[in-house]
DNA sequence: GTCTATAGAACGATAGAC
DNA sequence: GTCTATCGTTCTATAGAC
């Protein structure tokens, strides 16, 4: 679309370590473009054609790896979710105090969401296409995420860790903050992607939440 | 596509008060037609046929009001961000110190996001459907309201307003925030939007951007 | 596992009558 | 200003050869 793209896409990483009946090479191959073109363009811009001419082959040959359109983006949508609830909910459990763990948690959604960002982007924005079952499925595999952040910080507000009056909208607010990211960072300006993470983690866990900053700084 | 829609959409306000040419009372019920399915199913998913038979005529009508279906999306996009902006650059140059500025257009923002929650949807997310010409361009109108605020911001920091390392990175964040509201909101909850606005202003102004609170509250 | 060929439907857009 | 009719293209998906 003559959009000038100033830097190439980071590679996608693995996102079926585990749980996956083992997937072909070239079923993978076609995973990731897949991926990136949706990512670019959107679900319904990108047709069958487009993303076999982007691998090498005919479109007809698409349909030995995948049965359809729909179950190639339902593929995409599942991995990226349940990769990213794993990798965080693991994350949130990690020992340390309530503000060091939002912290953390905040710290490494933001770099998560910027290293797997084609991903997130289909996984986020093109939810709406797929059916009605497998949409509410996969809500509610990020719903465990979400719930458990509120719950650390619900918590943390009973506690006096937090200065919240509402830990739900705290939460919101916190979520959407860090997940905005992606709409404007450019790599090789003045701020790395590990330095917008920081401050928006410090944003999150001394601002929003309003916890006591630590005196060793 | 058997989405469950709990509630219906509110009425898209007028759009184009002054400086257009005055549009038909059709034209404009085509102009709100597109928005709302655009909004709800994307530019590339919904047809010209499914414009006309929401509107209740044939899809070769429409192109005796509109050229093509990119000068509709052109003119949903345009509409939407120019009175955006000029609404919110208004808002900015209120009188009242920095803080209560910034709150204030924070809590502008967010209910002005919800109110127009489909023109929003369209201008933000089909942006990149838009020829390179027209895009840069209101990108740029977007740009005068974000470096207003960013300007505040950065003032408000040397003035001491504002206790923040990088007026910047706070901007973006505060945006971030405020611009997420309707990823989640939904009317007939325990918060109206009203509320959601208020809090998400106090966690700008309070919380990001570490202004002192005032006594009473 | 990939190919050629194509079915059948939907797409954006136009011509010309009324 | 809306209609009927249709053009040429593209779409997802399938059949069957190799």
């Amino acid at each position: 679309m003559g959009v000038s793209k100033s830097d190439r896409y980071a590679r996608i990483g693995r996102m079926s370590a585990n749980a996956e009946p083992l997937a072909s090479a070239r079923k993978e191959e076609i995973l990731l473009t897949a991926t990136a073109l949706f990512a670019e363009h959107g679900f319904h811009a990108v047709g069958m054609r487009a993303i076999a001419d982007a691998v090498g082959i005919r479109s007809s040959s698409l349909y030995h790896h995948y049965q359809s359109k729909m179950d190639l983006l339902e593929a995409i949508a599942r991995n990226a979710t349940s990769h990213f609830v794993e990798t965080h909910l693991t994350q949130l459990e990690q020992p340390g105090s309530r503000p060091q763990r939002v912290h953390a948690v905040a710290y490494a959604h933001i770099t998560y969401f910027w290293q797997h960002r084609m991903e997130v982007a289909v996984g986020l924005r093109e939810l709406k296409e797929l059916e009605e079952g497998r949409r509410r499925e996969l809500n509610k595999v990020r719903l465990r995420y979400q719930h458990a952040l509120a719950t650390v910080i619900e918590e943390g507000r009973k506690e006096g860790d937090f200065k919240v009056d509402d830990a739900a909208l705290a939460t919101y607010a916190v979520l959407n903050m860090v997940n905005g990211v992606n709409d404007w960072f450019q790599p090789g300006g003045r701020l790395t992607i590990e330095d917008v993470a920081h401050g928006y983690a410090d944003y999150a866990v001394y601002g929003i939440l309003g916890a006591r900053r630590p005196r060793k700084r």
